[in-house]
DNA sequence: CTCAAAAGTGAACATTGTTCATTTTTCTTC
DNA sequence: GAAGAAAAATGAACAATGTTCACTTTTGAG
């Protein structure tokens, strides 16, 4: 008869980051309340706090989720180009359209930020530093003679200045462009960058 | 004896202003707390809600001031090359050293969001947009044939290029390059964008 | 069966944005 | 200058929400 406390724990958990990642996708990073989530899980207030630190700790599961599924679709696009600069054109479209499909889940995780003394945990910076191997890879293959620490410098270059875009695209505060026009642009921007 | 009332309104709006703007300055967009403000403004809550309509209001008014100084500075700089490609190189690194040199202003720019349904109003879209002009400028001279469209479009996507590149160099959650290669990937950046 | 540990609860507290009835100051009119 | 209207300023009170913790219930081990 055990093990009924492990299964309890990890459904609890489970279901609360579950009732969190709704919750941000409804209302974004804003509508994470935590007697809200408390409520929509099926628990109480302290029982969040018994598997979160806190709503920060919260957010930053949420967060690893949707870095989780922006990579599983980014290693499903790799796969199908063989071409090294055409899979770049690939993932930074891939790269738009999930924050386009995912506006809320992008904007909380690019958004959300640990109060001022606490840092990002090495395990986050490590999900994040992950999703650049997909650009580095093509970049190598255009370039075979690049020394690693440039490599790695313009792979973050070219991943930045796609993120770049896709943030102002989404920005309420600029008129971004909208539909082809912008995919014209990432497609400009990938082909200056790596061609 | 008449032009108090008048003095008196400017006066408060003013401090309360200046003490918002500082307490970013200090600790970021959570630091803009009411009732600090207006104690540090010398005032009370209720004064400062007759001044700005809520808390939302009252940060758009620091990230309008923000985006002054940013304007100020690029246009200090916009006089000082002539040679259009130098002239968006100097464009770039200036927001990127304004980032730097004043990384809460920029980031609480950036990353303040209005609650949902609530639009940002017009004359500060009109703030934003205005930046682009030093940014279309240089790019038309160096190619004066293209559509308006196009050079639209385009300085967008030079803008958003390098607005990322700042972003990500100064997120925590990316080990963003430092100091001089930033740099260097910067001027890159720009070539390839524009040269 | 008994007791310790884990899971779960929810009242209570602290912080903070916001409102509004009230007071104080300024302006206008006579 | 006095009186009343309008504006400026106040701060207590309310509501929402993150967090804690003493307590109850459930599970596991001996």
């Amino acid at each position: 008869m055990a093990g009924v406390q492990k299964a309890k724990s990890e459904e609890t958990h489970r279901r609360v980051l579950e009732a969190a990642i709704a919750a941000v996708e409804a209302g974004g990073m804003e509508a994470v309340n935590i007697r809200k989530i408390a409520a929509d899980a099926g628990y109480s207030v302290g029982s969040v706090y018994k598997h979160f630190e806190d709503q920060d700790a919260l957010l930053l599961a949420v967060n690893s989720v949707t870095l989780g599924r922006i990579k599983e679709l980014m290693a499903s696009k790799v796969e199908t180009v063989d071409e090294p600069l055409a899979r770049l054109k690939v993932l930074a479209l891939a790269y738009l359209g999930f924050a386009r499909d995912n506006r809320n889940l992008w904007m909380t995780l690019f958004s959300h930020q640990l109060p001022e003394g606490k840092a990002v945990p090495e395990w986050h910076i490590q999900e994040n530093i992950a999703l650049l191997g997909f650009i580095a890879a093509p970049l190598r293959e255009l370039d075979p003679t690049m020394q690693d620490e440039d490599l790695a410098a313009r792979t973050r270059t070219a991943f930045a200045a796609v993120h770049g875009l896709v943030t102002i695209s989404l920005e309420a505060r600029f008129v971004g462009l909208s539909g082809e026009k912008l995919e014209e642009e990432m497609n400009f921007l990938v082909e200056r960058l790596a061609g």
